[in-house]
Parts: C-alpha cells; structure tokens; sequence
DNA sequence: CGCTACTTTGATCATACTCAAGCCGAGTGG
DNA sequence: CCACTCGGCTTGAGTATGATCAAAGTAGCG
C-alpha cells in the first residue's frame, strides 16, 4: 500500500496560515522545487501518474473532476500553504489547475514515503493535512446535497472572508469556477449576486471580482 | 496538533475486504472493545467528543450532518471492515448511527495516537483509510453536485452491487436514507427506481428492501 | 386483524436550468 | 483616440427537473 496525494484541499473557511500543513516537515530535505502555471495551466490531468505532491506558495489553484460529457466539479480551491495532489493510488483521480497565475513547491511523492516511514511527525501531519481536506469534503457534501442557491451562495462568501479577514473579497476565480464549485450554473450564481445585491447583503463594484459584504448577519442567516 | 477520527467512510463502491484499513496493526495491542447497537441508535453525535474511533464488524453505520431546520446529508455508510470516526480535532465533527443492526469495536483515540507515533505501518495505514475516505467523498461530491436523479440512483445501485458481487441487492437501508446520501427526496428515489423498473432496466420484488439489476448495461449509462 | 411505519403514486408548484440576447471592460489595431 | 472585438458577466423568457403537499397502498408485527 502506498501513501501518496490528490487532498480534496480547502475549502476558503480557514485561513491558510494557521492550517496544520502549512509546513511540513523534511519538505526542505525533500527537495521540493518551484514551478509557476498561467491562468488555467494545467499542474496534473485526472489518470496521471501521481509522482508528486504539491503545495502552493502564491495564487490559487483547482481540483476538479469532470464527467464524459463535461460537467466539472470542483473540489476544493488550494491556496497559499494548502497541499494538495496527495494520492492513495498511482494515478491523480483529480486534475489540478491555476486558477490565475500560480506558484507551486513539487515534491517528489516517493521522498513523502520514505521520509514520513522515519519521522513519526511528518507522518502525522500527512495525516492532519488529508484530515483537513476530509473535514472540507464533509462540509462541501451537505452544501451540494441540502443547500439552496441562496445558501450555497452565502456560505462561499462567509468562507471566502473568512479567508481574507476582511469584508472586501478579491475572488480570484470566475463565475464560472463558482459556479462549478457550488454545483450551480454561472446563470445562477450570477442572478443570486445581484438578488443579494438588491436585498442590500452585499455590493458588487463595477469590477466584477470584488465583492463587498454589507450584511454579515443577514449572510450567516442564510448559511443555515 | 491531535490526530483523531471521522472518517467519511465508504462508498459502497469496494468490497470491503480489499480494503487498506481492513486490520490496522496495533488494534489487537489497542484492546478494542465490542459494541452493538439497534437500529437507529446513535454510536456518537456531533459535536461529542472524539474519544473513540470504530471498526465495523457487522451491519451497516451511517455517518451523517444535519442543517438546523433538519436536512440531512448522509456522508457514508459503513459496512464490514470500514472505521471511522477519526477526528482531526477534539470532536466529532458528524455524527454515527446504526442504520440496522450493527456491531463495531471501539477503539481508544489515545492508543492510536501512541501507536502511530511508535509504528510506522500503524501510520501509513490510518493515512491511507483517511485518503480513501477522501477518494469517496471526492466521488460523492460530483454526483451530489452534478449528477441527474436518474445517474445518481444508477451510481447508487451499481456501487451497492459491486459491493456484494451480486446483481440482487438487499438494501439494508432505508428510501429515506438513500435520498439523504443522494441529496434527493424519498419521492424521487421511490419514482425514479419505479421508472427504472418500467424501462425493465431493474426489478422491485415485493420485499421493497430488494433490488434485482436486470440491465447493467444501462445503468452504465446512466451512470455518466 | 388492525395498527404503524414505510413506500408508492398523484397533482401541483418552485427552484434552478436552458437558451438567447445584451452589457461592460479590457485589449487591439486602425 | 476611437472603433472593434472578445471574454466574462448579467438579464430575460420559457422550461424542466425535482420538491412539496396529499392520499392511498403494502408489509410487518403486535
């Protein structure tokens, strides 16, 4: 049995900085190397060979799935500090992908192996880290399932402020990503923005990556 | 930093002796204790704290989050060989309940957390249940979040089948409890199942708790 | 038997999807 | 500097899928 990595990594409800793997030990041992992806560059396909594990250093990158007719799912965004491509297989069951510009540290998944079979606590800390990613999963299983647009919608926010500890959110990604991530159309998520907007929740400035939380209250009510 | 238990166990998409946490070393040494619970009975709640860990011995365990108006989803069902419960923080984070008759084996948290600092195969392996628990939860989230009515039942037969090796599943579960793995009412499971059998795609004997797959191949289809 | 819990079926409704068009800002080139 | 295009976002109209509300079967069990 091999320890490897695809981490269905974070949702945007914590901030990355205080998440258990923002360092792992003996990553500096391993070798990790730097590599940098344009927007939408792919880092791994779905049914690669999973010979590396990765965190990320600036920007944000996608895990999805897509099925045979092309409806994507999104996993998990990944942000600074948050690993990801953690596999229990040979191969990537995701793919992975910037979702703006992206730097990323590689690690080699075999040293991952070798390492944490020495060192008890790199070793646990894989465990907190795929743990996390499972509390994210769990989270995100009974927004798709239970929520409503609204709520799904209200939910990301709260997370994505969360994140920033600020009520003005830069979304690095496109409705389109949201949408994918919420199990929504961008349509919808679009037409739920500007509702929320009307109800005087939030604002949109005239650059649409902004998003302004007006009413946190009225927000934390609809995250139910 | 603790390492704990919640796994959000199974898909009923493997047979479950193949699985990686089938024995985990050190269970012995850990001196598990037998449980057994009514159909129903809550083994732990959410929010309880995380004490214990479980290995299924028999029946089925479904671990679950519940909104405050009272929708559920159901992350997993666990079945012969699955644990869970592992927590990466100090409680659980779902909440565990027999869906008929069950008997696990409790663990200490404690004694896990011991052994896997000592045991690096003990380690290894509580990575992997983790990581496996996140490959079905990677697989749930696309269906719950992009999948038909339709495919998702069709997904649901096919893993339960696959589980048993056999094309007459006896469901050990209620309508109500598929519809809140799928994220679908009763009413759409019990319609969409009696479609399926009018496309002569399954059978529903009269002890509804049975499922015979007349046409594999279809549900293939269906399942995208 | 007759209750109870579970399931199915029916009718109606609402949420979110689809298809289509229009808007806006950023970039490009005349 | 303006006109154009292109991509991303918004808006609108109509629809469909699945939810809701309600009732009737059916099985299991005392």
């Amino acid at each position: 049995m091999q320890i490897a990595i695809s981490t269905a990594g974070l949702h945007p409800a914590m901030p990355a900085m205080t998440e258990p793997h923002a360092t792992l030990r003996g990553e500096a041992r391993a070798m990790g190397s730097a590599r940098s992806y344009g927007k939408d560059e792919e880092v791994y396909g779905e049914g690669d060979k999973a010979s590396w594990y990765f965190k990320v250093v600036s920007g944000v990158v996608r895990t999805c799935k897509i099925l045979s007719d092309g409806r994507r799912q999104i996993d998990a965004f990944h942000v600074a500090g948050d690993i990801f491509g953690i596999e229990r297989g040979e191969t990537y069951r995701c793919s992975a992908e910037a979702v703006g510009e992206a730097t990323v540290i590689a690690y080699r998944r075999c040293s991952l192996e070798v390492l944490a079979a020495s060192d008890s606590v790199l070793a646990r800390q894989v465990v907190a880290t795929t743990l996390l990613s499972l509390e994210r999963a769990q989270d995100h299983m009974i927004l798709l399932g239970r929520k409503s647009a609204a709520e799904k919608v209200a939910t990301f926010l709260l997370a994505m402020a969360e994140r920033v500890h600020e009520d003005a959110i830069e979304l690095p990604m496109s409705r389109s990503d949201i949408a994918d991530y919420l199990g929504l159309t961008i349509e919808t998520v679009s037409r739920t923005l500007t509702q929320l907007e009307r109800d005087a929740v939030i604002a949109l400035p005239m650059a649409r990556r902004t998003i302004v939380l007006r009413n946190k209250s009225a927000l934390r009510r609809l995250n139910a």
